[in-house]
DNA sequence: GGAAACCAAATCGTCATACTTTTGAGGTGT
DNA sequence: ACACCTCAAAAGTATGACGATTTGGTTTCC
């Protein structure tokens, strides 16, 4: 799912340069000048800056050059900002930010879930739930994460809502940092274990209510562990 | 803030056409049709696409064209996408889906406002409810339009989270599309009004739960009347 | 001396064109 | 039927030329 081509490498220097601050608000890019600097022609430029000003992050004047907006304009929803924030310098703030949003939308979509869910999806769930409980125990951290990722992007997906569902990807990058960056307990707390199968039955059992209270349980503990470990 | 000269003029005839279903996914266009159809160079046409591309709502593979994609894998956070998708066929849809994001999300930044907004935040919101209760005494639906905007921007903005406060402006395109289709009650109901006061004055006095609460009751009326409206 | 008009350079914006690379489809031979 | 080869279509990239616009200095005129 990434850009291709020229352009793409293109992105991949310019966008997290300029998302971990290394190239600063105001700072002011000529085109030629990238050009030299990564060898590549005016096509290739400017489409790699036509994208970057798809997602609010550079605009291009004439007479003037390419200038890096405030970060208050960029586009923090797109996936690829998410990305190359979280790989960088803004890696904490990124982390609360997409902390609270979690907290705002999971339970939530849980809800959505426990009435919407096909089933086909509510065994899906089932099945995930049994999945994370085995591979806690087993303290595979790897295969944990994995179950992690397909359990709560299935519950955003079942949700009904393509909005909720967009931010599984989102929130799969939240859980993989916070295991890269070793930031969970090494081994996967039974109390939370206990809260997915929670979560998973409420849906199953088209309880809303339930389904929405465990899952906000478990994205606030994820959020105060969060703050604990960036103090 | 829009994307500026002819590939801007393309987009904007692409991306509603493609959002309204009028270019549906799958559909294949040709780069060089393009150009003919629009009247524009190749650096033009490629562009637009790569903009396009960068919201993930076409891909573009030699050999084969430019295809439009599946829904399912558009940004649908992009205010460029959501923008289409309202003015188009897609409306009813978006609507709703905005509509669970709102009561998801709104709450919970009331919350986080009541703790983290400034004294002058505080002051402007106060200020704010008392100019929605007069100007809804006066059913001028327009300036009303705009406190209501201005109030909700200003709760999500106060909310400190950068996420939280790019949402004001998806919210205010809500909000102007409910009062533009005649989607409101032809005067405001005082029971709302008195709500976006106690929000107000819970906030104030760093009252999150009662912030929370009162936002709720005011986000998930207004999904309920959408609701009836839509059905 | 100051303000308005003007001019020139810098930089992006667009076009036209040529060449390169990838890849799908159809044909060929076993 | 299968694998392989060839070819052509389409996007990808590079480059030169010109147009448009903005900025900032410079001249000119009170």
């Amino acid at each position: 799912m990434e850009i291709q081509g020229l352009p793409g490498r293109l992105l991949d220097e310019l966008g997290p340069a300029i998302a971990s601050g290394e190239i600063p608000e105001g700072a002011v890019l000529r085109g030629e000048e990238l050009e030299r600097r990564f060898g590549v022609s005016r096509t290739v430029v400017r489409e790699a800056v036509r994208i970057l000003e798809g997602m609010r992050m550079v605009a291009s004047r004439r007479r003037v050059g390419i200038t890096v907006q405030p970060k208050s304009l960029w586009d923090v929803f797109d996936p690829m900002v998410i990305r190359w924030r979280l790989a960088g310098a803004d890696r904490p703030a990124q982390l609360r930010s997409l902390g609270s949003l979690r907290v705002a939308v999971e339970p939530a979509a849980a809800a959505l879930a426990a009435t919407h869910a096909s089933d086909d999806e509510r065994r899906e769930l089932s099945s995930l739930a049994v999945d994370l409980t085995v591979t806690a125990r087993a303290a595979d951290l790897n295969t944990f994460l994995e179950h992690d990722i397909a359990f709560h992007s299935l519950v955003l997906r079942a949700s009904g809502n393509e909005m909720f569902a967009h931010l599984g990807d989102t929130v799969a990058a939240v859980l993989t940092g916070r295991t890269e960056y070793h930031l969970m307990p090494h081994q996967p707390e039974p109390y939370a274990i206990r809260l997915h199968r929670e979560v998973a039955e409420a849906i199953c059992a088209q309880d809303a209510v339930h389904a929405e209270q465990a899952m906000r349980t478990i994205v606030t503990g994820a959020l105060e562990e969060l703050n604990l470990q960036l103090d």
